[in-house]
RNA sequence: GCGCUUGUGGCGAAAUGGUAGACGCGCCAGACUUAGGAUCUGGUGUCUCGCGACGUAGGGGUUCGAGUCCCCUCAAGCGCACCA
């Protein structure tokens, strides 16, 4: 019987969809498995071969868990909210609704040709009120909790408005925006905006008048993650740096347990990496500077409070608030003019070229450890955003503060004995500290670091400074508030109204708060949001619904909300709701996220690693500080698969004609290469006809092909697009060559880790070993099973065997690209011993089946089974089978290999060496040599050292 | 500049410190075929007629033995970057 992939894989999938056989419930006594892949946007475009790459490794891994006993859960949905989705609805004139059904319609349709195991039960769209609800309750818990440093957790803001009602900020440490200090009669005395405006300072989710990333093209804010040189990540449009009144998130509280969690997963040390440098953290010194003259003081951060005797000047960022206060009459023309000078330079210049320039304030600070003056300058070096926007310069042991000096002719204090500073900054934190203070320079309390260790020193200096209220060991992260708001369309509304100004929440029971329709729902270039041109966008206290806007007037109806959430709102937790994905009374109910826990197995690209990894990690960290997750990190094993890229293939045309040369040929004429669709193109040889019709031009084309007859086509590696004709969909590959062989192919192409690119060449490898492996099963020819009840052989159990170990070894260490060639090399041993045991065979099925689902469940219902190979159980290993009766060993001599011999398996490496000296062979080797030192390595090699007998 | 990762045939790639290049593609030869871009069998790192020698980016080291471990150099990719 033939291999009817078409027919086998058809039928398997009605069932499987019919029986729901993929159906999973936490009602079980089998240990939990959680498997998840990053769910997709469903983008216009639908999939191309590369997508399917990710869910494939991780459905493998999900259907061999499944044989393993465990109970998998491996759900499926769809980010369909944010500004993909809509760029894409705007592009094609429709609304983003219908154009996100149609797309997820489409993409659901290539899923489900591919045999993927998903619980399609527990699908979630973003998109969907019955999910956003969720959503917007988080957000709501957010704008109600506060963050406790003390505790490094978040508390409700009630707990916050009673302490300041004890207390007011006395003993409060708590993540704000900037410190405050007020008594508790003070807070009572303060009128509801007051008091408003405050609890804003402290909120987790809240409104912040902060620069923010504005994009006029896209007509929106932009998150830093989706800003890269400059330009916005999708769409490469310049974005400015912008005041603007904005929902925050505040990720910054949970930047320690950000990166304290990142130890205790299984990650790779690249993305954790990549989080540990967006987070940022650096431990320095925060110190407090006097301005001469004056009682006005301001504070500095640096991480080497140890070089405070080489302070030569200070550097406010242009945008401080310092600047002004600072600035002598003298000078304020110059001032001034710098910093409109700044204003003028876009964020992108100043990152891209770093000039030196800078301006003197006029004022002098005094270095609170020697008295002495030190001049005050502005420069954009120095940023507002980090630290306190003003620094100590330190040019000796400082390359910016160095090229500073430099230009501005500042003098220069090395403070490292033996540092060279004739020619750039000493930099590095080693060497032994001197000058500090220089020979007569009289200081605070006789303080000194003379002959102390860098090190010794900044840890010195740190508690000096604390002891003398100068100032306070501080930790600075370079991660700031995520910016939560966007004046798009489609996204989740935001669950709140403006009473008499002030953002109020809309009851909890009232939600989802729906997105509205308008009519019109572009953005705009001035960041009028496009919820304005609803209708009804109006909050009723009382009725507790949405009304006409046009009521605003009545007392008792208020304006809602009308920016919308932005794209990482509704994947930050998208993980927990598919534990329960139909709860109406929680995100998730207890009892499904104490058996589910968290994902086992995170799999999706590495490119969200700033992003959507940092949020939903920040997210769950408040859902578990709120006791709604049960577990602190929500993805505890995470593999990155790498990207698929495109295989473009070229032909060759003479110029000004229409003939097409072949790439054997093509040196020889003067030629344009000229994309050419790698569907119509096989093994890099052109279907002539095909390409004839491919484009009404060609239909008259003549062709010079190689000596054999062939048209060969050049290639190259691109990216995967339209443009380029590279882009291969797997509906394509399924249909030629069915769903089970294009998943050993995409598996076989590399390790799942890596980018590579798309090569369609070699998959009649993969479909000729499933063809070969159909054979063992069935009479050539004929309807019959060839299978029979003979008992195994030695031979059958041992390829049996090692296939078992190698292919359970590889599944667990995500290393599919090398069992693939296990199987072929096991079913070509099994064919040549003529094998056609039942018991052997039928444990291939099973070990096939994380692979090939279609193939393994005809041939295992074929074998007599009425219940699915997914639930058969895994083979066991009996290493046994696996002993050699002998292994072949290499005698060396002075490390060459000179001949080898057989030992019995069992033979201790003394044995072996007594028999390696006895050999004859042996014999040629050692006459007149003497035995300097034998080493026998069981299984490997028996080695003589030897060197002349004197 | 700092950090991470990777360098192996014509190509994709394998190798618990132990015969480098498994397996697949491609290529070559043969078989069966009216035919082959189907199927099957065999061959295929480089140099050499052969014996054999040389081969994992380059250089050093550890080891009886290194693609693998350590140090240096070079190249590529990714991340961060005027972060004090």
């Amino acid at each position: 019987m033939e291999y009817n992939f078409r027919d086998i894989e058809a039928r398997w999938r009605k069932q499987w969809a019919d029986e729901g056989t993929y159906r999973v419930s936490e009602c079980s006594s089998k240990p939990k498995f959680y498997v998840l892949n990053m769910f997709p946007y469903p983008s216009g475009a639908g999939l191309h071969v590369g997508h399917p790459l990710g869910y494939i490794a991780s459905d493998i891994y999900a259907r061999y868990k499944r044989l393993k006993g465990f109970n998998v859960l491996d759900p499926m949905g769809y980010d369909a909210y944010g500004l993909p989705a809509e760029q894409y609805a705007i592009q094609t004139g429709q609304h983003p609704e219908k154009t996100t059904t149609q797309n997820i319609a489409r993409y659901r349709e290539q899923l489900d040709k591919i045999g993927f195991c998903f619980d399609w039960s527990r699908e979630v769209r973003t998109c969907d009120p019955a999910y956003y609800k969720w959503t917007q309750w988080a957000f709501q818990k957010m704008f109600n909790s506060f963050f406790c440093n003390r505790c490094q957790q978040a508390q409700p803001i009630e707990q916050l408005v009673e302490h300041f009602c004890e207390k007011g900020t006395e003993g409060l440490d708590a993540a704000c925006g900037e410190e405050l200090c007020f008594t508790a009669e003070e807070w009572k005395a303060m009128d509801e905006q007051q008091q408003y405006d405050v609890l804003m300072n402290y909120r987790i989710a809240y409104l912040g008048e902060t620069m923010v990333n504005w994009c006029a093209e896209l007509g929106t804010v932009l998150a830093n993650d989706e800003v890269v040189e400059g330009v916005s990540v999708r769409g490469g449009y310049p974005v400015e740096q912008k005041k603007m009144r904005q929902w925050c998130l505040r990720v910054s509280a949970y930047c320690q347990r950000l990166l304290d969690g990142l130890d205790t997963l299984q990650w790779t040390d690249s993305i954790k990496e990549t989080q540990r440098n967006w987070i940022g953290r650096s431990e320095g010194t925060e110190m407090k500077f006097r301005l001469k003259d004056s009682d006005e003081t301001f504070t500095i951060f640096t991480t080497r409070a140890d070089t405070i005797f080489g302070v030569t000047f200070m550097v406010l960022a242009p945008e401080s608030e310092l600047v002004k206060k600072f600035t002598t009459k003298e000078q304020r023309e110059a001032v001034e003019e710098y910093v409109r000078y700044v204003k003028g330079r876009t964020e992108r210049e100043r990152m891209i070229d770093h000039k030196v320039t800078g301006v003197f304030t006029g004022s002098y600070a005094v270095n609170p450890f020697t008295g002495a003056d030190v001049p005050i300058w502005v420069s954009e070096y120095v940023l507002a955003g980090y630290g306190t926007g003003a620094i100590m310069a330190v040019p000796a042991h400082d390359s910016r503060d160095y090229a500073f000096a430099r230009h501005f002719n500042l003098p220069i204090i090395p403070l490292i004995e033996g540092a060279d500073v004739s020619e750039q900054s000493f930099d590095a934190k080693e060497g032994i500290v001197g000058n500090s203070p220089a020979e007569g320079v009289e200081t605070l309390a006789g303080f000194s670091l003379n002959g102390l260790t860098v090190k010794e020193a900044i840890a010195r200096t740190k508690a000096f400074v604390t002891e003398q209220g100068l100032g306070r060991v501080k930790v600075n992260y370079r991660l700031r508030d995520a910016i939560f708001s966007r004046q798009r369309y489609w996204g989740e509304p935001f669950p709140v109204y403006y009473k008499n100004g002030r953002a109020t929440m809309i009851p909890e029971e009232c939600l989802p708060l729906e997105l509205p329709q308008v009519a019109d729902f572009k953005p705009t270039a001035t960041g009028e949001p496009p919820l304005g041109n609803a209708q009804l966008w109006a909050w009723d206290e009382e009725k507790r619904e949405v009304v006409d806007k046009a009521l605003i007037d009545n007392c008792r109806v208020f304006p809602i909300e009308l920016y919308t959430m932005p794209g990482f709102a509704g994947s930050s937790a998208y993980f927990l709701r598919y534990m329960d994905p139909h709860n109406s009374e929680a995100l998730v109910g207890k009892t499904a996220n104490e058996y589910w826990k968290n994902v086992d197995l995170y799999v999706g690209g590495s490119e969200h690693a700033t992003g959507h990894l940092i949020y939903s990690r920040f997210w769950n960290k408040f859902l578990y500080d709120l006791g709604v997750a049960c577990m602190e990190e929500p993805f505890q094993k995470l593999v990155n698969q790498g990207m698929i890229q495109g295989r473009s293939n070229f032909v060759y045309r003479v110029k000004e004609s229409n003939t097409f040369v072949t790439l054997g040929k093509s040196g020889d004429y003067d030629v344009t290469p000229i994309h050419v669709d790698v569907n119509i193109v096989k093994n890099d040889v052109l279907d002539v006809e095909a390409f004839k019709q491919w484009r009404p031009e060609y239909a008259t084309a003549e062709f010079i092909l190689e000596d054999d007859g062939r048209y060969v086509c050049g290639w190259a590696v691109e990216k995967m697009s339209k443009s380029m004709y590279n882009v291969v969909n797997p509906d394509v590959i399924v249909e030629k060559y069915g769903a089970d062989t294009l998943r050993l192919y995409e598996m076989f192409l590399g390790p799942v880790e890596q980018s590579k690119p798309w090569d369609t060449n070699g998959i009649d490898g993969c479909f000729r070993f499933l063809k070969k492996a159909w054979g063992l099963f069935w009479v050539k020819d004929a309807d019959t099973l060839s299978v029979n009840d003979d008992e195994p052989t030695r031979d059958n159990l041992k390829t049996l065997h090692r296939l078992i170990k190698k292919v359970g070894e590889d599944i667990e260490a995500f290393s599919y690209n090398t069992s693939i060639p296990a199987f072929m090399v096991a079913v070509g041993e099994l064919q040549q011993q003529k094998c056609h045991s039942r018991k052997v065979l039928e444990q291939l099925v099973v070990l096939m089946a994380p692979f090939t689902p279609h193939f393994s469940e005809e041939l295992w219902r074929a074998l007599g089974h009425d219940t699915t190979v997914c639930d058969a159980p895994w083979p066991e290993l009996c290493e046994e089978y696996l002993k050699e009766d002998s292994v072949m060993l290499g005698v060396q001599f002075n490390g060459k290999v000179r001949f080898s011999m057989e030992f019995p398996a069992e033979a201790t490496p003394e044995q072996m060496r007594e028999m390696a000296e006895a050999a004859p062979e042996a014999a040629k080797y050692l006459e007149g040599m003497q035995v300097v030192k034998v080493v026998a390595v069981p299984k490997r090699i028996v080695n003589f050292v030897v060197k002349p007998a004197k």
